[in-house]
DNA sequence: ACGTTAACTGAACGCCTGTTCAGTATCAAA
DNA sequence: TTTGATACTGAACAGGCGTTCAGTTAACGT
């Protein structure tokens, strides 16, 4: 045996990387074999390497890339006129994505001690850049007298990690929709970076 | 060479939950083999077993420890008159409590998948059963009127996503203490729970 | 129909894994 | 000083790891 039948690369290098994130982020990194990876795929261990040079490199494709959709989205995102729409456009953004990416946010959040130290600086620099977003957004109103905060820095790293945490308890189809979970949260930060 | 010269079980025991701990929150657990924990100890691999029957009890006997401990600690804690005051005491002990076992905080957030079916359940009804500290405390704030939640069980969680994050971005002697920390913590949560 | 290229297999490489255990040195009590 | 109990070594076990590669088959342009 050696090619299978109606496989292509366009199928097989999605399917690879749509396994690999599944499996890295319900079992961890190193808990997951690229033997695991290639079964659930459909091939063999070593057909992964025509589309990986190693396994940290699948790694940092996943994540490099989830950070670069991330930063795509929200560049391309409606945040209508001001510090509060911002900061509510900002809001509801991130409970929406980080709610249809679980995974790909899970793992950029646990798995980055896995990389080598020049990919870790890659990722690391690109939420920053995300983290800075929210930091504008906060001083902008902070200095236009429409929020309160004491310390943007930690304003922006709190109402982060707030939004972000609704990954581990949000189900769907659960007791709360998508746009109500995205209502309350709302409100809690618009209070919290209030008078 | 068999025993070594001035070896103790209640010094080794210890020494080896102590760097089973350290390695484990920053490798992963997966990451870390046997014979790394050993090699931090100063022992082979094989005395390990003396201590633990095998890889996965030692995590949760980590995990187990340092809920334990967190359950005794926060009971044994002073939270003064009424829900705005033990809101306020919940908000301190957590974050001076986080800041303070960093390691553990991280690891019982994180290796939860590695545990068994019934040590997971166990881990997690603990952990369950804090949450519920936090959410008795808000609803009783929100049938005394003292707050304005739309929803105490989303609230408990935001709440506790947004302290434990402290933890991964504090640094000790860096530009905030530990206390400037809390009291800006503390701030933003008296005023999302707020009207 | 043919020849080339793309996709994959399956076996092999050396190394590391968690765990067990017979043997041995140290400690503490008598 | 002898005697157990305690603490540990070092080698071994079977199996899994990431990775490489010669060989084989399917797909596709001509």
């Amino acid at each position: 045996m050696a090619r299978k039948t109606g496989s292509h690369s366009q199928i097989t290098g999605p399917k690879i990387r749509e396994q690999a994130l599944q499996l890295f982020a319900s079992h961890g990194f190193a808990a997951v074999s690229m033997r695991q990876i290639a079964a659930a795929v459909g091939v063999q261990a070593g057909a992964l390497y025509l589309y990986t040079p190693d396994k940290e490199a699948l790694l940092f494709d996943l994540l490099k890339t989830h950070m670069d959709e991330l930063l795509a989205a929200w560049a391309a995102e409606e945040r209508g006129a001001g510090p509060m729409a911002a900061l509510e456009a900002f809001v509801r953004f991130h409970i929406g994505f980080n709610l249809s990416r679980a995974d790909a946010v899970f793992l950029s959040y646990m798995e980055l001690r896995n990389l080598g130290p020049e990919n870790f600086a890659m990722i690391e620099g690109l939420r920053r850049a995300y983290e800075t977003e929210l930091e504008e957004i906060l001083k902008a109103g902070q200095e236009a007298g429409v929020f309160l905060i004491p310390d943007t820095k930690l304003a922006t790293m709190a109402i982060i990690a707030m939004l972000t945490g609704v990954t581990t308890w949000f189900r769907e189809g659960g007791r709360l929709s998508r746009a109500m979970v995205a209502d309350i949260y709302w409100d809690m930060v618009r209070k919290a970076v209030g008078a």
